[in-house]
DNA sequence: ATTTCCATCGAACGTTAGTTAGAAAATTTT
DNA sequence: AAAATTTTCTAACTAACGTTCGATGGAAAT
């Protein structure tokens, strides 16, 4: 539910005691200003997004936003965490899902599945979190890169347990087949058009693909 | 030597009988502000990228660059078309370079190695053209966008040729397959450190991965 | 040595950015 | 309904942005 709840410190000034009180309200306009900021950040990057165009798009005044950030830093912070926190989520838990022991082919499968899924469903978050976190400053890669670096553990580990058990060829480079894997899936965000196709069939072919290669079967 | 000079309309007032002059140093600060600024924009986006940093990375004041360029955007638009042209020409040449008949799964492979090839070595450029372009104002993602769709229809050309002649599997959409795999190759600029592996590498295990899947031979 | 042109500087312009703070409006509590 | 609290607005500040322009340095031409 509050899956922002755990990085929202400046709202808790050091008084574990005290209930949030009661207002509701401002968790409402807390909600669209991070979806403008998302939406915004995404089409026009870091650096195009200002904070008055935020505001206009969530329907209040520039100056009112502070009342829930404490800055604009904040603001990206929590988009971009809440990107791959997403997606890492997802991967994570359809994978707990399978039944254990399932061959490392079908796990390699639902993780590719669940990737895309949750990259193409949650639009902006998951999208702006890719395109715009290289072009952030080293402060604040830094402030997701445990989540990030976890992600890439969970893919290594999964890759990595399926070569050592013999389902991927064992003359292909792990280290490069990973990045490889997900950046033809991350790179999906830039040309995906959920009106033209359902995301299922894009994910079908690149696993498709990916298992067996493009060329015909030598019959 | 100037690969620029075919798009370089501002510089050029209508006045085709006179010579350029003499100047000579001003084709070095304008490379250099040009590398400069695709060194930003790479690093930092479109919008965090100032004149102001542009020219003192050039070692020149801000002022200055306005000898050389009329506009900020000028700039960007200049980094951004000398990144996808790059990568255009290297794969179009590299293809023609190719014997006539060449099989299409050659056709391709060499296709691969060069695209990766020419993103990989020209460094900043490319690698601005590829992070940066979603974010800039339509006004100039148009400008380069007949050369980016050019490069499109090339590679669609390249893999449809080669599935009407059964050279892949019929059972796959071409258009999937080419934005998965432009996509993979893409997304190298974001990982790949030429000190860990050559490039070669690289492009070796995703034509062979391309081709062949990463599930063991059934022998 | 002087003139001529090229390239750069330096200081300023208007604008807009992120941010702040006190007043005002909504909302909730009593 | 009044009081207390939460949320928003308004208006301003400073800093930095892209840009302009006259003055200035330096190299080539006379």
């Amino acid at each position: 539910m509050n899956d922002l709840g755990d990085l929202g410190d400046p709202g808790d000034p050091g008084d574990p005691g005290a209930p949030p009180r009661r207002g509701r309200k401002s968790e409402i306009s807390r909600g669209q200003i991070l979806d403008a900021a998302a939406r915004m950040l995404r089409r026009q990057g870091y650096g195009n997004t200002t904070l008055r165009k935020i505001a206009e798009v969530a329907g209040i005044q520039a100056g009112s936003i502070y009342y829930h950030f404490a800055s604009k830093d904040e603001i990206m912070d929590a988009v971009l965490e809440r990107g791959v926190r997403a997606v890492y989520e997802a991967v994570r838990d359809s994978l707990a899902a399978l039944p254990a022991g399932a061959p490392h082919q079908r796990r390699i499968e639902v993780a590719v599945v669940a990737h895309l899924q949750a990259l193409l469903s949650h639009g902006d978050y998951t999208s702006t979190s890719i395109r715009t976190y290289g072009e952030v400053p080293l402060a604040f890669q830094q402030k997701s890169q445990p989540l990030r670096d976890a992600y890439v553990v969970l893919w290594q580990d999964l890759l990595g347990a399926a070569q050592a058990a013999g389902a991927i060829r064992a003359d292909l480079d792990v280290r490069v087949l990973r990045p490889l894997l997900l950046g033809s899936l991350n790179w999906t965000v830039e040309w995906y058009d959920p009106s033209q196709r359902p995301v299922e069939e894009i994910a079908a072919q690149a696993v498709e693909m990916l298992f067996h290669g493009v060329l015909p079967a030598e019959t």
